[in-house]
DNA sequence: ATATACAGGTTAAACGATTAACCAATTTTA
DNA sequence: TAAAATTGGTTAATCGTTTAACCTGTATAT
């Protein structure tokens, strides 16, 4: 592995061909200016000698990398695999690189992350479920003079970009299947407070709640971190203080999965004894325990809009919206 | 969001500091050869004008860019979802980012995605679950002059760089939980024959039938590729040709989901009437319809020990093993 | 026949860093 | 005290492109 092999230049190229670095960039960028003769042995030189224009020094030039910045909380999560993928694959559609960033859910480790890809001239700015949603937060990203947009979860700022779908129709939605299939006691298990989105679920919730004429009862509205094992504690926890639960609406899939272990493992029936949803729709819901009724978030038209999105704003496109708002759809399964 | 805005370079630290942009270099990258004084008011100026050194211009002088590309054949595939974290981060850590391509499992796709990976000057590849394992894929990668590492599924060049676990020891395992547990007539649903970690599986379950004294019989395996619904199918097609199933192990835990499926739908009873294992232990086996007997294979551990054997050919450092084999484990659960 | 346009280039500067080579002034060493 | 070494820099070249500005010879228009 000789990891001093150069590789070809235009310099090289040109000199082949008797012909300026200069002419030889025209004739590969199709900027005109050449005659047929030489584009096919430039052409031709440029194949045997098995040039690959480097990108970095067009980027020094141009002040373009064509290259992304997509932070997330966590890429082995599986909602954010779907979102990844639609982003990647729209991205190199349209010419561009992704650049993958993990914040675990930290605020200061997602600022480094957004440092470093500031330092690589990334183009633009994916951030999904981004902890820097206050208007705050807005001063410092529109501090680094690239566009950016917001995916999944959105920033206090209403005005800023995002992508995403509509929390509070979603979990409105999914509450009123509840009711309407005959509960009128029904947990919920929301996801961190701080979040915007989970604040939109909890409007959600009350508002179906309201539009059916029951009374709003705080104290059957639990938060916790997304994870499975957080589900199965707070759950257990509720079922071991010997409340009585009926319907659990769970703010995300995950949580939905910690929830029904509980549930199933205290010897009650899903969905006989209680009757569980989620939110989001991860690849697996349909093949838990009891296949779970959730919302399908468009997880990989995520990425692919907020993608096209950023891309409109980094090339100067101006007939882009600034707020996305992509349906969720109600997936009724055995656990209701 | 002004685009025009400027980056502050070096220059524009050195007027305000009245010295050459050369010894800001230094002074920002510790080589040296500046008095205390200039040295705080340098840095001093850089914090003042928020300074972010353009990277783009140093890989283009050094000729090194500290990124690493990844190419997958599905980022969303839950299984890679860990294993590009682990990467991701550990790339992080050594001062790295990565730059993510998937290939939809194509060979045509993938030689793409890894020639604009070479455009933009990529340090080093990662190539997980390549189509590009046969010998004269060897010499294509070896003609791009970077490093590069195979992940979870090997080169059928041997010596070539692998990280990944051992296919052969880890089905030859399960294989025998199976025969241990009580079956001696084992279907195998393995995944598309082409790859070397199907033919690696396919030896273990051969090895654990000879070891126990079972004649191998090549009509109860079959191949596929590792989709649930591709499972699903085949598993449904053979029971309703009337065969009888006692035992099934499945090349991933992808396709014993939809196998798991099959059978619940036909009316046989998990783990009574058929016993199921998977292999990889995707985060979600211990929670399907029936938890998952599978293989769980180090996906995290996977993704950093690939990034570290990588950096260190990246940076010429030579006590790294060609040939990384990361111990899988056995993890029996409800389904058999 | 003269002016004009165009085809097919060339030259040189620039992007923003790094780094080898050099230098003047001061300090240390013998 | 003279030579050597150190301190704190400077200059200029370079990485591989792109691109504005320029040039020259031929073709076309008037």
């Amino acid at each position: 592995m000789s990891k001093t092999a150069k590789n070809t230049t235009l310099k090289d190229i040109a000199q082949e061909a008797g012909i300026s670095a200069a002419a030889v960039s025209k004739v590969l960028n199709n900027h005109g200016g050449a005659s047929k003769a030489t584009q096919a042995r430039v052409h031709e030189i440029a194949k045997r000698l098995n040039y690959s224009p480097n990108i970095v020094a067009k980027s020094l030039k141009v002040n373009k990398t064509k290259t992304l910045g997509l932070v997330v909380s966590d890429s082995s999560h599986s909602f954010f695999g779907a979102v990844i993928k639609g982003a990647q694959e729209e991205a190199a559609q349209l010419g561009y690189n992704i650049i993958l960033a993990n914040t675990n859910r930290d605020k200061e480790n997602e600022k480094e992350a957004i440092n470093t890809l500031i330092g690589k001239r990334i183009d633009g700015l994916l951030l999904a479920s981004s902890r820097l949603t206050q208007r705050s937060d807005i001063r410092y990203l529109d501090s680094l003079n690239i566009p950016y947009v917001f995916l999944i979860r959105r920033s206090e700022d209403k005005k800023a970009p995002f992508v995403g779908n509509d929390n509070i129709a979603g979990s409105k939605a999914i509450v009123d299947h509840l009711i309407k299939t005959g509960s009128s006691r029904i947990h919920f298990l929301n996801m961190d407070k701080a979040s915007t989105s989970s604040a939109d679920r909890l409007k959600g919730y009350t508002a179906a709640l309201k539009d059916n004429g029951i009374k709003y009862d705080p104290s059957l509205v639990y938060n916790t971190k997304p994870d499975i094992q957080e589900g199965y504690t707070v759950i257990r926890n509720i079922l071991e203080s010997g409340q009585r639960m009926e319907a659990l609406f769970c703010g995300c899939d995950i949580l939905g999965i910690g929830a029904m272990e509980a549930i199933l493992e205290y010897g009650l029936k899903i969905p006989k004894d209680v009757r569980v949803c989620g939110y989001d729709d991860i690849e697996f819901a349909a093949y838990l325990r009891r296949p779970l009724t959730t919302m399908r978030q468009p997880k990989q038209s995520i990425g692919v809009k907020g993608i096209e999105n950023l891309v409109a704003r980094v090339e100067g496109i101006d007939d882009k919206q600034n707020v996305v708002v992509l349906k969720s759809e109600l997936v009724v399964r055995e656990s209701t």
